[in-house]
DNA sequence: CCTCCTCGTGGAATCGATTACAAAGAGGAT
DNA sequence: ATCCTCTTTGTAATCGATTCCACGAGGAGG
């Protein structure tokens, strides 16, 4: 592949004098300038960005480190990321930690070696060493849906505040003579899987209801885990007569062992999701979920990043989910308010 | 960030014989290697990738550019594509095309000022002058998926054969009375688009089956088209018995106008899909598709990738799709043979 | 004791860019 | 003609690694 020598020959000056074209540097002569244009089009010439970062120390690269790439909220922040970083000049490497704290590591180690000028993350965990080590390197970094608590104060969040939604969850819930409220949990190492807990009893509460242990579920926000779920749910003495799934995939998973006992949605059980996404309108009923702005959150995340990687300061932004109504709990379609 | 000098002196020794000790070189005495490692240990030093690509020539990084991240079987198949690499040592940058050619050459453009040392593709269109210019340009390439015709000397396949399921499918439909079939097709310009029509046609003409031009719909892999298509076929004077969508994003949209219209999948109209993928088993009625066997071409296509990188023949592969059989199209569930 | 090898190590070139600094040339003021 | 300034260009250092080559020490063989 031709190099800027190969480039500075062919137009008769230096590699400075090339450079200088490339980067708009104004101290060129026009003549010149053409004159370099014209050698880079007939050598098809293109910059080695490797050679670039090296000497610049940037690599106008981001890294995202997700936690799960088949669940679909994560493709869709991923693809807000992408974008929104594509638009202002960056490019984004996806790592994908499939919700193992080994392979987030893995994927934070090797984006580092790249020398990437920031990074955003969703951990799957409570804090590895590394992610501190990071912290600490000066790598720009910022949290994203996730994040871990205690050093909040180096590292911008953001993410979704879902408490409202929870309770118009709740006030929905109750509305259709639900009272027995089950939910299925996240991971307790994940903040979101701690929140949406505490916010769907803290709801519970505000309309007198108890949130007994037996009506937690602990998953880990993979279907299966849903699936196990539910089961105990449903092998209770008195099952609860709507559940709450803490993402998508789990609500999957719920569905699953409800149809495969033969019940059904939401006659026999009602259930909703947290995180909406376009296949909660197909699915045997559409279910009702709490709806993240995916695509804000994402954009967001890489600004402020980006702030960040730029030397201004970075701020941490926190969104509001919102309820979107549909079959799985009883009532017909249509949104509150 | 530590670099090699800032080893080489707190070890006393010179960088020649630190990057020894970091590249398993066999000519460094044992107590000398131990110093390095002590000294890497106490700064926590990473070597710098960037430096280390330069000068070696490789990033041991693969591109991989899809055509619709939001896409399941995409978003499957990168995942598989990073697995893999990360298991032979080797990182992967997404590119996401978005089924858009300019957004396609915009990522291979920078994939290749990345240096990649190879190129996984999954064309959105006919052969843009650009893939052209990198196939030419020596950079290591494997289709997946789709591919573009005319350069298949040069660039190794891996990708699907869906004629046998495209059978078997029909085959399944006329077993079940169906004698009015319809095809959503994907665009012209990828060959997944014109393929998947082809095979389609030969199995109806197998059951002495026409395929009217007014049963053609044209979509073009998303679910907006897929609705458009279903509404004109069911405005026809004689609408089609069932409908076959060349992927499973046109399938949910051809799901949504048939649902819309009040009428029922399958006891109105039958409907199936290229593409299976887990939501399948959720929707209502879970839906009858040809599954490819995704991860395994994921796999295949980096470790063909991954032999041309490191100067082997690279083979072009195909594997089989088989038909799954839920109750879209009217049968009771179970999968035939 | 001298020569020749082998082993371990360091010096320096190199990859392809950017950029500080120097220098050459043009043009204007005196 | 001389000096100064400004514009345009080139030379060379630099980023952080890898690797060729040379060199010194030590052992083996004569």
């Amino acid at each position: 592949m031709a190099s800027i020598k190969d480039v500075a020959s062919r137009a008769g000056v230096s590699v400075a004098t090339v450079s200088r074209v490339l980067n708009d540097h104004p101290a060129v002569r026009p003549d010149t300038r053409t004159r370099v244009l014209e050698a880079v089009a007939e050598l098809g010439y293109r910059p080695n960005a490797v050679a670039r970062s090296l000497r610049t120390d940037q690599t106008r690269t981001l890294g995202l480190v997700i936690s799960d790439v088949l669940n679909p909220f994560f493709t869709e922040l991923a693809r807000s990321v992408e974008d929104e970083a594509r638009a202002l000049g960056y490019s984004v490497i996806i790592g994908n930690a499939d919700e193992r704290p080994e392979q987030q590591d893995h994927h934070i180690r090797t984006l580092l070696d790249r020398r990437i000028d920031g990074l955003l993350v969703s951990p799957t965990d409570g804090g590895s060493p590394l992610i501190l080590d990071a912290v600490r390197s000066g790598t720009p970094m910022v949290f994203v849906d996730r994040w871990i608590p205690g050093i909040g104060n180096d590292v911008p969040v953001v993410r979704t505040d879902g408490c409202d939604a929870v309770r118009d969850l709740v006030a929905h819930l109750h509305g259709l003579d639900h009272r027995r409220l089950a939910i299925i949990a996240g991971p307790a190492a994940t903040t979101t899987g701690r929140e949406r807990v505490r916010a769907f009893r803290e709801a519970l509460a505000a309309f007198g209801l108890p949130l007994p242990d037996e009506y937690i579920g602990q998953g880990d926000f993979q279907a299966d885990s849903g699936r196990r779920a539910m089961a105990r749910f449903l092998d209770l003495p008195v099952p609860p007569d709507a559940v709450f799934a803490a993402d998508n995939l789990m609500a999957l998973g719920a569905m699953d062992e409800i149809r495969a006992r033969g019940l059904r949605v939401p006659d026999d059980i009602a259930l909703a999701a947290f995180d909406d996404i376009p296949w909660f309108l197909h699915t045997d009923p559409p279910i009702t979920a709490i709806a993240q702005p995916t695509g804000e959150l994402g954009r967001a995340a890489v600004r402020s990043l980006i702030d960040r990687v730029e030397g201004r300061p970075a701020p941490s932004v926190t969104v509001s989910a919102r309820l979107v109504v549909r079959r799985s709990c009883g009532a017909s379609e249509g949104s509150p308010r």
